[in-house]
DNA sequence: CGCGATTTGTGCACGTCTTCACAAGCGCCT
DNA sequence: AGGCGCTTGTGAAGACGTGCACAAATCGCG
């Protein structure tokens, strides 16, 4: 009840900036699933929406999604659910959204080449600004409607774009390398692909996907459930029995639809 | 001190499962990063590592790092550090990496196409056992050395391998009706990079990776930077003045290499 | 105008994760 | 053998995230 709430029509951006409440992180994590299934809603014709109908949406539960938007300020009616358009438009801007961020990808091999086609960044507020690689034999080819440079063109093109966000998809090797060429322009964000730690200067953000590890994690996993139902079958000779537990540990289940 | 401590030789794996320990979520989340440190670790030659050592190339807090390990026994000499060797064959053995599991990769557009060719999956103890799309024009087509298959082939795919693991790369719209078909023949664990909420039943485990999202959690950290800096500058009419916090939100900060 | 149905926003309790700080253990050197 | 330095493993405390359950607020209807 702290934070203002008055209904911005269009959230005044120049200048003034209307003081960003500090989200917990968790709560960032899961706005921008909240925001694609308010597109979805807002596609589908709803006007307004139920956090019990939101966050079956979602996926999440719907305490959680209250607590969550609570964090924005008072949007939503009682007695009504929250207005999707209006809802849209906050997250967005709490986003950063509202603005269409340019990013620099670099690494145009097997994985880059996938992400410079990719369309989902484009609908979803990013637009690529430049794709670079340290390789000039891949230097000029064409994806998808941009000209591949080279990396070490990287301070021109900061020069005529104004990057925000780096995406980092070289092979481990390359990756810290690029990320202090990518620091040097004045990048803040980085999206790193390439297996390994990025070490980077504070104030710089990094976020990792590693494909391999989600599968490591899902084979734990298996390996668990393995090792639950095989346990019955022939009780190995002194075990202490684990007590037949239940998983629990499922991201999403039980979402009707 | 209840845990096993035995060193396998190899650890047992035809029958008599020994008793996985059931590791908080966060931990298992992080073995795969110390395992891939470890595996550099030794590649340089090291035989033995000491916490704070492993911590600064898996690019975490020493403390967490022990209290991670700790989990899975006590493995680690005091007043020497852990045995590389024995720590990596611990980690695959609790990730279920001894075996190499076969993955169903589903949707071969330009995600999956790139995924498909993606050698870190190789690499580090999966399989890619079939390419599979609903598109007849792809099928047929030959990708790093496997023909593309129809995805209603699934059935049969299933009944020549023994997939744990599926895949999903397909738009959105197709992902809910692959997911039913891949728990439909016996997958009970699902990477899913459509972004959509899929729905499983319980029992099944769904990771979820949405290249879009990681932008849009970045960007949200770049507008919260933006408007830190450009508070001091022109002061808005009416701030209650944020405390001059620190970010103190970085993944990884200042690892030595 | 008042009442009941509905839904948000939130205080509180609980569980999980992180971090500190230190005792216990190990090897090496004298 | 004994002591010293180093490192692990862990208890305890704090931070963080989650979920329940309910009061407060709003709408629609009689």
């Amino acid at each position: 009840m702290s934070q203002q709430h008055r209904h911005p029509g269009a959230p005044g951006r120049a200048g003034a900036v209307p003081a960003l409440p500090d989200l917990p992180e968790a709560t960032v994590a899961r706005l921008p699933e909240y925001l694609r299934a308010l597109h979805n809603l807002a596609d589908a014709g709803h006007e307004t929406i139920s956090s019990e109908g939101l966050s079956a949406a979602a996926g999440v539960n719907s305490a959680k999604l209250r607590k969550d938007l609570s964090h924005l300020g008072s949007y939503g009616t009682r007695g009504v659910g929250y207005d999707v358009a209006l809802l849209i438009e906050q997250i967005e801007y709490v986003l950063g959204l509202t603005q269409r961020r340019a990013v620099a990808l670099v690494g145009v091999g097997n994985l880059g080449h996938a992400l410079a086609g990719y369309d989902g960044f484009a609908s979803r507020g990013f637009r690529i600004a430049a794709l670079l690689d340290a390789d000039p034999s891949r230097v000029g080819e064409e994806i998808n409607g941009l000209v591949v440079r080279h990396v070490d063109d990287l301070p021109t093109v900061a020069a005529e774009e104004s990057l925000a966000i780096g995406v980092i998809a070289t092979p481990a090797a390359a990756a810290q390398q690029v990320a202090d060429q990518l620091v040097a322009v004045g990048v803040t964000s980085i999206l790193n692909f390439a297996p390994c730690v990025l070490s980077v200067p504070e104030g710089v953000d990094v976020r990792k996907v590693d494909l391999a590890i989600e599968l490591q994690i899902l084979s734990f996993h298996e390996h668990r459930k393995a090792s639950l139902t095989a346990l019955p079958a022939t009780g190995g000779s002194a075990l202490t029995a684990l007590p037949g537990g239940f998983a629990a540990t499922d991201t999403q289940e039980a979402i009707g639809t």
